[in-house]
Formats: C-alpha cells, structure tokens, sequence
DNA sequence: GCTTGACTTGGACTCTTGTCCAGATCATGT
DNA sequence: ACATGATCTGGACAAGAGTCCAAGTCAAGC
C-alpha cells in the first residue's frame, strides 16, 4: 500500500468519525480538517472534492462494518444467536457513531439518487449475515427478509434509545431481543414472554 | 383561526412539500419561497426563524401523519389487516414523500438533541395505532412492539425501494406483508408462504 | 378619500461552505 | 549539502445560506 493511501485512509477515519458525531449532512470539511489537526487544503489535496471524500469514506466505512458484524456470528460456536445479539449490542454501546452514519447514509439515498448504490453495497453484505445465521442454523432461507427487517428495524430503536439518552439501551436490547429471537428461530414464533420481561419500551 | 395563522399553515405546507422531496438538510428558505411563490422576507414575517418555521412544519406533518394513519385501520369492517397494509400501501404510492421525510426527520434526532422531542411526538401516535390494531384483532398487547417495529422495518423497506426506482414496490409490500401480517395476527408465526410467493426481494 | 395597519417586496448584510492556489516546508536520493 | 518532488500551510474567492430592513403595496375602517 502507498504512502499516499495510507494518508488517504488516515483521513477518511477522522472524516468517519466526524461524520458519525455531527451526521452527514452537517460536517462540513473544516470540521473533518480540525478533528483530523490538518488543514481544509490538504483534504483536497488528497481527494479531488467533496464527493470523492464521501465516496472513499463510505467504502472504508462498508469494509469497517463487514468486519464488525462479522466477528459477531460464528465465533460463538453453539450459541450462536445469543453472540450475535451481544455483538449487536456491543455495537450499540461502543459504535453507535458508525450505525448512526449508516442509517444516516441509507436515509440520504431516499432523497439523492447518488447514495442509491452506496445504500444497496452496504446494505447487501448485511443481508448476507442473516443468510449466514440462518444457514448456520439449518433454517429455511425463505425466513431471511422477515428476520432481516425485523432485527434491523430493533436494532435501530435501540440504537435511538441509546443516543437520545437512555444508556442501558444496549442491555434492554438484549432482555428484548433475545428471546424474541431464540423462539423465532425455534419456531417461528415471537415470544409474549419477552414482552413481559421487558415492561415499558415506549 | 386568524388570518395569520391560515397563512402560516399554508407555507408550512409549502414547505412540507419542498422538503419531502429534497429532504430536511437540504431544503433552504429561498426553496420554499420559490415552492411557494413568495418572497424569502415573508417567510421570515411569518416564522421569527428558521427553527420556529421546522417547528411549525414537523407539527403539522404530524398532524396529516396521524389523520394518514388514522383513515387506514378500523374503516374497513371485518377485514381490518388488509385495510390496514392497504392503506400503507397507498402511502407508499401516493405520498412517499412526507413519509421519506419523516424517516429524516427521525434520522436527525440520531445527531441532534432538538429533534428528540419531535420524533418522540410523532412515533407515539403511530405506535399508539398498532395498539389499536392489536385491540381490535383482540391480540395481546405483548405483541405491541415487535409488531411495530417489524411493520415499520418493512414498510421503509419498501418506501426505498419505491424511491430508488422500483415503481411496483408497493403492491411488492402487499404481496410480502399481507401473508406475514395475516400469519402473525393469527398464530404469531412468520409466514413461509409469504417468502415463496415473492420470490427475490433484495 | 384618507389613514392606518397589515402584508409584501427586493435586496443588503454577514457567516459558512467548497474550491483553489502560491508559497513554505519536508523528505529523500545523489 | 543540494536538488527535486511530495506534502502542507494559510488564506483568497465565489456561491449559498439565514437574517434583517427600508420602502412599496394592499385592505379595511373612519
């Protein structure tokens, strides 16, 4: 790897983690410059314009969130959905700039047709996971979209919980999502159990 | 209602309009005014700032959320699942857009506090609708929120598919969501049919 | 018709933004 | 030590933003 994508790369994770506090569409370059000690021109001296910064961050932001969610599954041997849901909670704890972004960029394509692809490449590999999970185990992949949109729409509530303040978010997370889970992949079925463990959401 | 406050709600639609399609972020005071064939200085006569004017906007798109979601369920007799996801369906189709907006609007309260207020406001109601829902199926209460989260996972799903260029997105939400709804409300499975009917999705 | 207040206009003002550049500085090979 | 190319600085610049206002226009009551 050169010198000058390494530089490039340093960049873009100072640029990423702005992005994740202020969002998208509020970090301006100077704030990218000043968190990452550099000035406004070497930015552009390392990326043509604005555009190909995002781009390039959006690229190293997908291989960052690949890798987290992929250490969540498998590493748990038999228990497999309850290391994903931790991994899932941990992310909520310690990463939840990044998710923000995520949800931030994938809400940007609603309006920009220039994110469409972006959304749809970070979004894939996601969608892979469940298939992964479900395949781990030995369930029917017509479940995925369904599991999918369920975990994903969760996650990002209680990723909202946690940022709007209520920082057991992560733990409430699991008290809900874990059994609801375990009897989805048991039986396809959510659990009234869950509900009552969990009391008050809302 | 004085005069003035007709003419208030009246740019606010304006404004509602604009920024349903450009988004919160990107939507400017001469945008609106342009919409709305007025000047930027009324604007500004009107609404003592920008804030107040986002105020004003976020609680009468609030308001034409809640009767959207209102005229969708309990008006359809006996059949009240497949009037419900109907009605989701034509929101999909018809107004898109102030659904995409409040999806945004949801997203910034993931970076500023000052929208907290805001999206808890209007995520209540919409919660409060499946409790309705729920009630009227005579369904536990318990299923209250992986119900909402599913339906609401899914029907943003779709709402990007729809605005990324699939024009038949919405009767692709009939088609998955009536078979997993109707499973759901009924034995509290996830429908395998339902994913065999639809064939590929992402 | 006149007056008074409400309403509207068009532009000025300042701040922030992305872009761009001339020159200073650094690193590296000779 | 020197030369050369890469890297970095600090600020200039124009476009666009929200804010604000002096002057013009309109509507309604006397």
């Amino acid at each position: 790897m050169t010198k000058r994508v390494k530089k490039k790369e340093e960049l873009a994770a100072f640029a990423i983690e702005t992005m994740s506090e202020l969002g998208y569409a509020r970090t301006s370059l100077r704030d990218i410059a000043k968190s990452s000690d550099m000035s406004v021109g070497v930015l552009h001296y390392y990326f043509e314009d604005k555009i190909h910064l995002l781009t390039f961050c959006v690229r190293q932001f997908k291989e960052q969130f690949i890798a987290d969610m992929g250490k969540f599954t498998l590493e748990s041997g038999d228990r497999i959905v309850k290391g994903f849901i931790d991994g899932l909670s941990e992310a909520i704890q310690f990463e939840s700039g990044i998710h923000c972004l995520w949800y931030d960029i994938r809400n940007q394509a609603l309006f920009e047709q220039g994110f469409k692809q972006d959304a749809v490449e970070i979004e894939e590999p996601m969608i892979n996971v469940i298939v992964e999970l479900l395949a781990a185990l030995d369930k029917p992949p017509e479940w995925l979209m369904p599991i999918y949109l369920f975990i994903d729409g969760t996650f990002r509530f209680y990723l909202q919980k946690f940022r709007l303040g209520d920082l057991n978010a992560h733990e409430e997370f699991v008290a809900f999502m874990l059994p609801e889970l375990e009897s989805l992949v048991e039986n396809g079925r959510f659990s009234g159990e869950a509900a009552k463990a969990r009391g008050k959401i809302a």
